[in-house]
DNA sequence: TTGAAAGCGCTAACAC
DNA sequence: GTGTTAGCGCTTTCAA
């Protein structure tokens, strides 16, 4: 592989112009420029980055920290975040911390000594103060970490209130909440949100503890709709929760949304999958993704930030799993 | 930031035996062990990875090169490999090609000029040529890519005619074959192992292109059901196209199992949220990212490999898209 | 406009 | 067992 040196030798000017040159700074003249432009192609030469990076102590790599890239909830976010980076000439690293604050940490650790230039981060606050004190660009994605940290997320709140509002519009009288993991800031926004839609309503209400797992969530669903006969709407504060109650109420021969009207939150691609279609109050999630992205780059390459906190609408999706005229 | 000067000097020792400490080389006495221990501990110092990359030309991370993170089976690979790599001190850049060549070059070239230690590619042979002349450890998953470069796959079609027989046995007589993408190595296999578990048993057959998309899926397998009232069965090449004909059917008034069974292929977890579940042909997914991910290490740290080609074995997983005793 | 040379922080050959 | 020192390939200051 040739080197720098080896393209100044072969264009006869020093390596400092040729530097100059690659980094389009300070003068350069025409001849000089046509000699290593020659020379670059010649040689094939390409710049090496570690040695770069060793002099600039930056290089172009972004960290990305999820909980579980298995989670349908983060591919969507992380092809956005890939596809800005890629735009901009950076390079992703994928880190998944299982919301593990001493598996976070390690990641952060590592990837300093590797110089990355920032951080994607859609993990809770567990590692907030480690992120302060990092002294690199940090964005919060889905979820804020901490007032000083530029966050992009949904508007739960109102989306929560939208989705629980309208279950409340089709006829649902005892609506159960399956809420998400507490301490995640986006569960918590979405509770307020149900609750505040419901209250003064006479509505029957339940709300219940529930993880982002498939799995966990149909075991939870089933064993509510056993126990509550009259349950005949369900709020959840995800997709996966949701199709988790759906095919619960399958499995109990419940017929939505005849008897049981559900309804999700993200907007997911496999709401879309789901037998009938999941109403659900979708986030533009790769929205969300690219303007976090762009503010991280935006953060490493030195220019102000455009905004501190985005807030990106959510928007109703209306399909199968609730009454409803459009259908 | 301290570095090894700064420990060199805080330990009454020269650089070369903290360098020795560091990497585990070399003779160091057991008092300058300790000196060089305490002094690290003090000074908080982190190897800088960048330094050591740019004298040793390695870095620890992995190239991993998927068609698209949001296609459901690629996170389950994904996060196998990023396991096995955080277990052996690397870390993973995500890099999403669309099965583009040039969009993949690009990868290829500027993870190169970053060292990275090697690749895991799950991608077609577009850039087989590349790849080969690249001089840096590449694992083909799931798609061989060459015979030269190892290759962890599933037993493709083994597992079609596994699949195919049992939809047969099940009673079906006009089976359509929802085929993946042209020169996709594992649809081709699929194919194959369909059209020998078909061949002589006086089956009504349809082999159909299909993409790995769940909406472009649906509408085929629609507009196929529609034509073809007498099919009653489909063996789908993914699990995504499975869950497209799952959708058709219902949308078409068609009952599943009763009048219409489906078999899908790949095991990932959207297969079992799916109303009935989905009776597929799994792979085991998770497996096949550590194996690859392992051998890729090995190739890095030279080791010679302790195979060359793996295939990893399918198996039928009976769920609620075909009729059975079972259920 | 340009070049010499001093780093960036680490590894490793070689001498002691 | 240990230290000196020359790289690795690039950026950047400073002087010319």
């Amino acid at each position: 592989m040739a080197n720098i040196r080896d393209v100044a030798k072969s264009s006869g000017v020093s390596v400092a112009t040729v530097s100059r040159f690659l980094n389009n700074k300070g003068y350069v003249s025409q001849e000089a420029k046509a000699a290593i432009e020659l020379a670059i192609r010649d040689l094939n030469y390409k710049p090496n980055l570690v040695a770069r990076s060793l002099s600039t102590k930056q290089t172009k790599f972004i960290g990305l920290i999820v909980p579980d890239i298995v989670n349908p909830f983060f591919p969507e976010l992380a092809r956005a975040v890939e596809d800005v980076a890629l735009q901009y000439g950076y390079t992703v690293v994928l880190c998944n911390s299982d919301e593990d604050a001493e598996k976070e940490m390690h990641y952060i650790e590592t990837l300093q000594q590797k110089y990355v230039a920032g951080f994607i981060v859609t993990t809770n606050e567990s590692n907030t103060a480690q992120y302060q004190k990092l002294d690199l660009p940090v964005v919060a994605l889905d979820r804020k970490i901490h007032a000083s940290i530029p966050t992009v997320t949904s508007n739960n709140h109102e989306g929560a209130h939208m989705g629980t509002s309208y279950l409340i519009e089709q006829g649902c009288r005892h609506i159960v909440c399956l809420r998400g993991p507490r301490g995640v800031e986006p569960a918590e926004d979405r509770v307020a949100g149900f609750l505040e839609a419901v209250k003064g309503k006479g509505i029957n209400t339940l709300v219940v503890d529930c993880p982002f797992q498939f799995d966990r969530s149909e075991a939870i669903a089933k064993r509510l709709l056993l126990e509550n006969p009259s349950i005949d709407g369900v709020f959840a504060s995800s997709d996966i929760s949701a199709a988790g109650a759906l095919k619960a109420a399958h499995g109990l021969g419940i017929h939505v949304p005849e008897k049981l009207q559900i309804i999700g939150f993200d907007g997911i691609g496999l709401s879309s999958m789901l037998t009938p279609g999941l109403t659900t109050v979708a986030q533009d999630l790769y929205k969300m993704g690219t303007i976090a992205t762009r503010l991280l780059i935006q953060s490493i390459e030195g220019q102000s930030l455009s905004e501190k906190e985005v807030r990106v609408p959510v928007q109703l999706m209306i399909r199968g799993t609730t009454r409803s005229e459009e259908r």
